[in-house]
DNA sequence: AAACAGGCCTAAA
DNA sequence: TTTAGGCCTGTT
């Protein structure tokens, strides 16, 4: 990777597996959204940014210090995707998902924000899970201009903890309010330290995950992949079952893509999501 | 109109 | 350890 001042703007080119829309639209995330012309603007660790991608170079508004402090974190790309694409290509099924897949990386998100975001996401599909997330921002984040624009940041666990379940009716987000709350009093009173737990095996982390009310296998390993970087994290959903028992048998055993399963995942899902048969 | 959606919880085999 | 039903809400 390379990368270089463009005046307002960084470029970053010589990097492979680098693709805007495939990372953002691959379901890991709900706060970035493409203009008609596929530019995505976005909020992120508290930070708008836009992308742009063109020939093969990206530009990132903002400075080189926001790149290197930030969004050079955020984006993985000190990893090689390359390289793992090669390593998970163990069989054609595989082989020809991860070529799918190519351009996709695993955002480094913030913990709680992946953790509040997953337990809203259950049983919802994507536009709602947005519009949700929208609402809550707005309500109770903190304003952000940018370019004329306004946004607002995902409000901290500390902001939510000192709500209660009428406060958060707007969302209309229904049996997760109370999900959400408890999820954020257990953060905010340090019931539970998802910085601490970053750091902590990925099964000791999802026990403690677990524990909170409305959070079960699937958010937890959401949480572990998205927003602790637990790349051995294997999510299962209704789509994820189906195709995994498709191609590996009904009692499958991630392992195999060990120790980048959870990437594995990633691949797994866009394809089976986005290829038609 | 009734079923279903990128789960989770609880109760009951 | 596995299975069934209910849950808020919005969409089809």
């Amino acid at each position: 990777m390379h990368y270089s001042d463009r005046g307002g703007e960084v470029e970053i080119s010589a990097i492979a597996d680098f693709n805007l829309e495939k990372t953002f639209e691959c379901g890991q995330c709900f706060r970035w959204d493409a203009d008609e012309n596929g530019v995505y603007t976005g909020i992120a660790l508290g930070r708008v940014a836009r992308l742009r991608g063109e020939g093969s170079s990206i530009f990132i508004s903002g400075t080189i210090e926001d790149f290197e402090t930030v969004w050079r974190s955020y984006f993985d790309l000190d990893k090689d995707y390359l390289k793992i694409r090669q390593q998970l290509s163990i069989d054609p099924f595989m082989k020809e998902a991860t070529q799918f897949g190519a351009g996709i990386r695993i955002l480094r998100q913030d913990k709680w924000e992946a953790l509040c975001s997953f337990i809203i996401s259950q049983c919802n599909n994507i536009p709602r899970i947005k519009k949700i997330i929208s609402i809550l921002s707005m309500e109770f984040g903190d304003k952000i201009n940018f370019d004329g624009l306004v946004f607002y940041s995902f409000p901290s666990a500390q902001r939510i903890a000192a709500l209660c379940e009428a406060d958060l009716a707007p969302l209309r987000c229904g049996y997760r309010a109370q999900y959400i709350l408890s999820a954020a009093r257990a953060v905010a009173n340090k019931e539970i330290d998802l910085d601490s737990l970053a750091q902590a095996t990925s099964e000791h982390a999802r026990k403690k995950l677990k524990a909170l009310h409305g959070v079960g296998d699937k958010v937890a390993d959401c949480v572990l992949l998205f927003g602790l970087n637990k790349l051995d994290a294997f999510p299962i959903d209704v789509w994820m079952k189906r195709a995994m028992s498709e191609h590996y048998g009904k009692r499958f055993d991630p392992s195999i893509f060990s120790p980048y399963a959870g990437i594995a995942q990633q691949y797994i899902f866009h394809y089976t999501r986005n290829i038609q048969n």
